[in-house]
DNA sequence: GTGCTTGCAAATTCTTTGCAACTTT
DNA sequence: AAAGTTGCAAAGAATTTGCAAGCAC
């Protein structure tokens, strides 16, 4: 699909859900339907200033805000940025967590490393490292509705 | 491994690369390798206060790169905090991010729903969702040794 | 005209840095 | 004793909120 037709479906679903389109959005969702790599909230601003340089930085956040409830973009992991640690094993990078209670543990039983070598072919990328992250309600969270928390 | 065991493994490698292990990064140190979630600074500080109550958040700043950099723990993506966004498609979560431009795109060519049944049954959690990224570095930038950003 | 949206300013929250006092080795 | 480490205070970033003026519909 063709960043210009993304562009009109996303003006579109702004308008459906009773959005209006003006001039600091149409930008600020221009810059995001079109870009090549993810981008912080302060990168959108700074290149959709060059256009509108009365934009807000302000507007971002509520535009981001808005393309999210849509579901016009998700956030991507950055290992940089996230502030949430977890201890490491040497083996296993795969997680699996309870979205309820934080519970999380590693799993295994899905082997993905073998389509990497098809995948670095077909992509043109050498890939160098992966993060793969389950997401569910745990046994007990399921029988308990309301909220709990694991002992730590 | 019990979390005994872990514990023991990380003063140890504290010690071995010539860190020191003061009462305060002792009880940091416990609280992550033995939680069951992964943590925030401000969690760890909290349940390493109930303990050492004269702790700062500093030294857990401080405490988290050196646990990052003896590789003892890794970054949690959690969606609710990571701020770089990107456009979605409705099908696939899947990306391949080039680690040096940035150039990200969505993926296609490994199934991995289809072990979801099996897992939901073995680690008795119930998946409703997942986030899969690829790391590496795109033909571009292989070619490129100096630093180069994607056209947007 | 109505009501959503904007950008500013200020308030919060999160993270990093400088530094003198303190601990570990 | 030497060198790494601590916690405070302050600086610096990042994000959110209140509000009067402005704009889309």
């Amino acid at each position: 699909m063709s960043s210009e037709k993304t562009l009109n479906d996303w003006e579109r679903k702004f308008q459906d859900n009773g959005y209006r389109l003006t001039t600091p959005r149409r930008e600020i969702i221009r810059v995001v339907a079109e870009s090549l790599k993810p981008l912080s909230p302060m990168e959108i601003f700074d290149i959709a200033r060059q256009s509108i340089p009365t934009i807000g930085l302000v507007t971002v956040y509520r535009t981001i805000e808005k393309m999210e409830s849509l579901k016009l973009i998700h956030r991507v992991h950055h290992i940089n940025q996230c502030q949430t640690i977890f201890r490491s094993t040497q083996d296993h990078q795969h997680l699996l967590i309870c979205t309820k209670c934080g519970k999380t543990e590693y799993f295994e039983g899905l082997d993905v490393e073998h389509a990497f070598e098809a995948l670095s072919q077909k992509y043109e990328i050498e890939i160098t490292g992966h993060s793969f992250q389950l997401f569910g309600i745990c046994k007990t969270c399921a029988n308990k509705p309301d909220k709990e928390q694991p002992s730590q």
